[in-house]
DNA sequence: ACCATTAAAATCCTATATGATATAGAAAAG
DNA sequence: CTTTTCTATATCATATAGGATTTTAATGGT
């Protein structure tokens, strides 16, 4: 509840953000920030790529001084770095030890957090999950489109669950990790999940019974399957790189960009 | 291991540093970030007071954007807030029930980090541990320099902890916490850390021994009681306002500046 | 052929200036 | 005397320009 909804975008917004440039972001700082978000989370700019003010500039048709702005925002979110007299560049694609440590923390944090949020929901908040759990029994199965509304889906379970909690930090940290998933989201578009809608049906009838330990387990068990569906994504691209193909866009290389000119975007 | 040492300035660097500014900020943004983290931390921006931009940027004798990047900076961490087209203010000092969601939430992950510690911790990390050992077991006991080493230790230990844990996103996480409490540090020198010293000396002794169930176990221990001494205070301190007297400078009042005319820092 | 030094270009970083917004105070009307 | 409206001021937000640093490329030497 401490946690202010409309500040934060959905996936399927920052996805379809950068054609149509929404009304609402009040200063250029904002409407900045937005763009840069959803070219991360897109890959449109590619990870570890550099990030150049000037050409963005005249991209958004906008001053240089809300791109630096919007840059130190996403630099805070560890989106991207910033190496003094150089510039910016977008944060390299977690590895796959990066994103079992990520997982490792989530463990520690959300199930509690789904517990929490059992004890303490509100009426707002258990409204919010009655409604979310329509729309996701809506929800297509197989196709793209499927895992399109999965992955809203799961953003804004996970979302309400980390606001219902009713502990601020608790929010605030989950909401920063998941962040970083959401490239991976846009990445691995394979995975069915089939298995995942059932969990998150078995957390939100627990969380809409008021059963902590319930909702605590159904979190963990989920957040187990997610991590284990997670990297049998990444050994599944490896395995195609190492036959040599180029995955999505730029692909992976936690090195610098290769020889070939930099892109400044 | 995945953190850098160096970016984070200790209490004690953060409590001494407007008056001899340090030579290593390379950038303007970071020199202006570390003195407003100085002002922040020892009060002399109070909470809630108003943080003119022209202002500081006279005092610093700095341009004002890089000021603005270092407070765009500060408002990640939640120290600042941004009001559009009316400024930037310091964050309330947290209250009592926000204090307790932060050591909810330490209790989920420190303990973890600690056991962590104890098994994945290399060389360098031990070599760390064992010589913070050897300066707290030297620290006074008893005035108010006493505080200050303790202090410094309790930062040190936690943050040694957080690295040494191997996991970046664990790491961050536990550092972003720490950074609200450094201002209680300075709050609430009153605390006699006697039965804090041994707390951590137990923690130590279970990292260097390599035992993560002890370890866990008496980082428990110590957040117990640190939310215990810290509520404590609070008690103390909410006694002393309801009896007329004003502490430590501006107060925790909440709400806006009073009617005096606001301070613009 | 390879390395070092130097010069040039590009980019970032900072400073200053202009425009936009909100706030405070005064004057006027009810 | 209260309320409202208007004006003036202060501050924030953005744009633009100049200075500093890094990187790239070229040239000369080993």
């Amino acid at each position: 509840m401490t946690t202010n909804d409309q500040e934060l975008p959905s996936f399927a917004r920052l996805v379809a953000l950068e054609d149509a440039r929404p009304a609402y972001p009040q200063s250029l700082v904002e409407l900045a920030y937005e763009q840069l978000l959803s070219m991360l989370v897109t890959m449109k700019i590619a990870p570890g790529a550099h990030i150049g003010i000037e050409a963005l500039a005249r991209k958004l048709q906008i001053s240089q001084t809300p791109i630096r702005e919007a840059l130190t925002l996403l630099e805070a979110q560890k989106l991207a770095h910033k190496i003094p007299n150089v510039g910016f560049r977008a944060a390299s694609l977690l590895t796959r030890e990066e994103i079992a440590d990520l997982f490792e923390l989530r463990l520690l944090i959300e199930p509690q957090a789904a517990a929490f949020a059992a004890e303490r929901s509100d009426e707002t908040a258990l409204r919010a999950l009655a409604k979310l759990s329509g729309e996701m029994s809506l929800a297509q199965t197989g196709d793209e489109l499927a895992y399109a509304q999965f992955a809203e889906g799961d953003a804004k379970l996970h979302h309400l669950v980390a606001t219902a909690s009713g502990n601020r930090f608790i929010a605030e940290t989950i909401e920063g990790l998941h962040v970083h998933l959401h490239i991976f989201r846009f990445l691995f578009k394979t995975n069915a999940p089939s298995e995942a809608v059932k969990e998150h049906e078995t957390i939100i009838d627990a969380l809409l019974a008021r059963d902590p330990v319930a909702a605590e387990a159904a979190m963990r068990a989920h957040l187990h399957a997610s991590r284990q569906r997670m990297d049998q994504a990444f050994a599944e691209q490896e395995r195609a790189t190492a036959a040599g193909d180029v995955p999505g866009g730029e692909g992976r290389s936690p090195r610098a960009p290769r020889t070939r000119r930099r892109r400044t975007v």
